[in-house]
This record gives structure tokens, C-alpha cells and sequence, in this order.
DNA sequence: AAATACTATATGCGTTATGCACATAGAGGA
DNA sequence: TCCTCTATGTGCATAACGCATATAGTATTT
């Protein structure tokens, strides 16, 4: 019998990727281009030095290649052009099987942080 | 001025390396063995799929180079012999460095949970 | 007019972590 | 004998990433 993969995975690496979902759930919301969508995930807590802005602009490339988003280029009245990336129906997909995805993660990670604290607690008491 | 790295962090790949945390907190309880590790987190409720054995086993010599952990060889009446993981202080630091980057990136995984379902929500009910 | 800062997108290079397949081997039971 | 469970590891390919760097338009300051 053989073992099926994840579904929102590359062959490698099938446990990260936090940034493509985190543009996939602002493009979810509406239209926004990179340096926009870096803006938003500062005001949304995601640290500066957390991500990268060649990064983000791969992630973006990449993504339209997978047909998970969609761009084309807006003329600015200020300032250079922009590429304005949209949310695709398989994004859609992919975003729903990700929040799948991180609600299990978080739960994990939950799960390391109050095994680290029971256990410095207990030594701390038992000292 | 020049832009500190991450702590606990590589030059690269600064934001994965679960397993490795995982590790260390089963570690930190009470040492341990390759084997008993992946049980131990089978039942942290670490999703079998979620990791790999032989990422497991790679991870833990890394982190013996690094000086996170210790091993010795442990003779087993039953069964082959057993390479026995021991957590260094240099690991116990780590370890409570790592629980910080945790506890922020839980944050923004709910952040990005939440934003989601507030964004499906009144998709549904706006229809 | 020149310098600076902000906005905006992108590529090249080197490294690392990872998944998958596979190898090895002892012990116990069907 | 074969299978399963226990137990540890290597080789290979590659995706994802960080850092440095390139490019360029606009706005503001000097």
C-alpha cells in the first residue's frame, strides 16, 4: 500500500511554506501587489526580519506558475509599475487545505511550548 | 548598521526546523534514543507523516556536532544496540530560545487562521 | 541640480534541510 | 523460512531560502 503525500506539498519540504499561505490568505481578501502584500503582513504581526522580500517576490513567481494566482501589470500615477497578483480557484483550493494544514501545526506547537513550560516548572519546584 | 541573524538560526533556512525543537523538549525531560524518540513524538500527537526517520536520525548527528547534544552507546538485552541522546547546556539555551520563536510564530499562525475564517465567514453570509 | 529616501520588482549564487529509496542488523514469532 | 518489529544510518536529487546586487520611477530634502 502506498503512502500518500500531502496534498499542498512539493516532493521537498512539506512542512514549511508558511509565507505562500500567508499571501494566499491576503490575496483571499482582494487584489494586492509585492510590496503591498509586504506591507499588509507587517501590519498583520509577520515580523520584518522573518521574511524576505526576494523571497516574496520568488514566492509570487512561483505561484502564478503553479496557476495558484494570477498577475498582470498596473500603470502607478506614483511611482514604478506594479504587478497586481489575484487569488485563482486552485489557490482558493490550496488556501482551505492549508488552513487544514496549520490548525494542526499550531496545535503541535501548542503542544511543545506547554511541554516546555510543565517541565521547567516542575524543575524549578523541584530544585 | 548591520542587521543581526536569528539566534537559533542558520545562515539559511530561518524559519523551519520543528523537528529539531521537538527534539530538544522530548530531550529535555530525559534522555533518549533515535527509536524512542519518533515514538515519543507519535504520541505528542506528532503526525507520523509529518516527519521522517532518517531526517530524524540526520537531525540528531547535526545536532551532536553542534553541540546541542550528546550521545554514548547503550548495549540492549533485546534488540539491536542503542545510540542514547543526552541534552547539553548549550542545547538547554537553544531549547528556551527556541520556545520564544515558537510562541511568535503560534501568533502569527492564528493571525493567520483567524483571518482566514473572519474572511470565509462573511464571504458566506454576504452571498 | 544633486543627493537621498521610498516605492517596486527581480536575478544570481551558494547553502541547507529535506524526502525518498535503500542498506544493515538483531530478536521474536508464525 | 519468512515476516515483523526494533534500531540506525547513507546516497542522491532538489526545493526553498538568505544575501547581495541590479534596475528604475517618484518625492523630498539639501
Amino acid at each position: 500500500m502506498k503512502k500518500e503525500g500531502f496534498f499542498c506539498a512539493s516532493k521537498h519540504h512539506k512542512t514549511e511554506k508558511f509565507l505562500e499561505v500567508a499571501i494566499l490568505v491576503v490575496l483571499f481578501d482582494k487584489e494586492n501587489y509585492g510590496y503591498g502584500i509586504s506591507e499588509t503582513l507587517k501590519e498583520m504581526g509577520y515580523e520584518e526580519e522573518s521574511f524576505n522580500t526576494s523571497t516574496l517576490y520568488r514566492s509570487l513567481r512561483r505561484m502564478e506558475q503553479q496557476g495558484l494566482v494570477t498577475s498582470d501589470w498596473r500603470e502607478s500615477h506614483q511611482g514604478p509599475r506594479k504587478r497586481v497578483y489575484s487569488i485563482a480557484e486552485a489557490g482558493r483550493v490550496e488556501l482551505e487545505n492549508w488552513i487544514q494544514v496549520l490548525k494542526r501545526r499550531r496545535n503541535m506547537i501548542d503542544g511543545v511550548i506547554h511541554r516546555f513550560d510543565g517541565l521547567a516548572r516542575s524543575m524549578k519546584e523541584g530544585e
